[in-house]
DNA sequence: CAAAGGTCCTGCTCGC
DNA sequence: TGCGAGCAGGACCTTT
């Protein structure tokens, strides 16, 4: 589920409601996700107070004095902030519970996320270490988009999707950007002009800002800190339409595969 | 049976 | 022959 919007959606649920609190406990209800949880993070955590909450690509990030939560939602999850003593679902993996007796709840029925502790800053660890610039960073730009393409065989789709280019763009995203951008995603990357990629750094940077206003995107699984869904699910132009009536020009919108991940284009709108 | 919003890892091919 | 880069596919897991 998540993409950047997404996952900055939440974070910006957690972090006025959690920062500044102390950890009493940890239960944890499964034994790994994507990877081994680490046992002892109740030990680890127990008498923390919780410094900050931020961000890079897809990860959250938990400063504590004494080391770093490193967080991943993967294709399923979301977190929520509720009362101590709330219920367990057969998807609740992970309660992080503070000493003013609220509970942060990861829920994630795929399990392709990752609860990760580290010890200590956590700038270079290996998952975050070949990450792409962030969207928003003045470094991500079509002059950075046309030289990364060059002698790319790869559909732009996927380059726009890989993480070592530019992070945060998932599979809903990287349709819509395209569409705004007016580019075809089979296109091969290497073939696209410069003042396109102009065009597709804006799409890009336009498109996650306007979803991270509306909440994110709520497709199945995905709601915000307090429950809610995302609203950006009504501003979607092409992904998950196709047959329907392309929003711009009126034609049907397509789809097709790309990189094992369904893809959405209007042939009119997008060459 | 296929597909669902992610991404790491493996192994193949190609070019120097 | 060796090495790196680029790329496709499999893997993880559960639900619809």
């Amino acid at each position: 589920m998540p993409e950047l919007p997404e996952v900055e959606t939440t974070r910006r649920g957690i972090a006025p409601l959690l920062c500044g609190k102390t950890v009493c406990d940890v239960i944890l209800r499964t034994a790994r996700l994507r990877w081994p949880i680490d046992p002892e993070l109740s030990e680890r955590l127990a008498g923390q107070t919780l410094e900050a909450v931020t961000r890079r690509a897809k990860y959250l990030i938990f400063s504590f004095s004494s080391g770093t939560l490193l967080l991943h939602l993967g294709m399923s999850g979301s977190l929520r902030v509720i009362p101590a003593g709330l219920a367990a679902g057969r998807h609740d993996h992970v309660d992080i519970l503070f000493s003013d007796g609220n509970c942060l709840r990861l829920t994630d029925p795929r399990k392709f996320g990752a609860v990760l502790w580290s010890d200590g800053p956590v700038a270079d660890h290996p998952l975050l270490a070949r990450l792409g610039p962030e969207p928003f960073a003045a470094d991500f730009n079509g002059r950075y988009l046309h030289q990364r393409s060059r002698r790319r065989q790869i559909a732009v789709k996927s380059l726009i999707m890989d993480q070592k280019v530019v992070v945060g763009v998932g599979n809903i995203y990287a349709s819509e950007a395209l569409f705004r951008a007016g580019i075809r995603p089979d296109r091969t990357a290497g073939s696209i002009a410069a003042a396109r990629y102009d065009r597709l750094a804006e799409a890009v940077r336009d498109v996650l800002a306007e979803a991270i206003a509306a909440g994110g995107t709520t497709l199945q699984d995905f709601q915000q800190v307090d429950g809610r869904p995302g609203y950006f699910r009504q501003n979607l132009m092409v992904y998950g339409r196709a047959g329907e009536k392309c929003r711009e020009c009126g034609g049907d919108v397509q789809s097709c595969r790309i990189g094992q991940r369904s893809t959405f284009f209007c042939r009119h709108c997008q060459r």
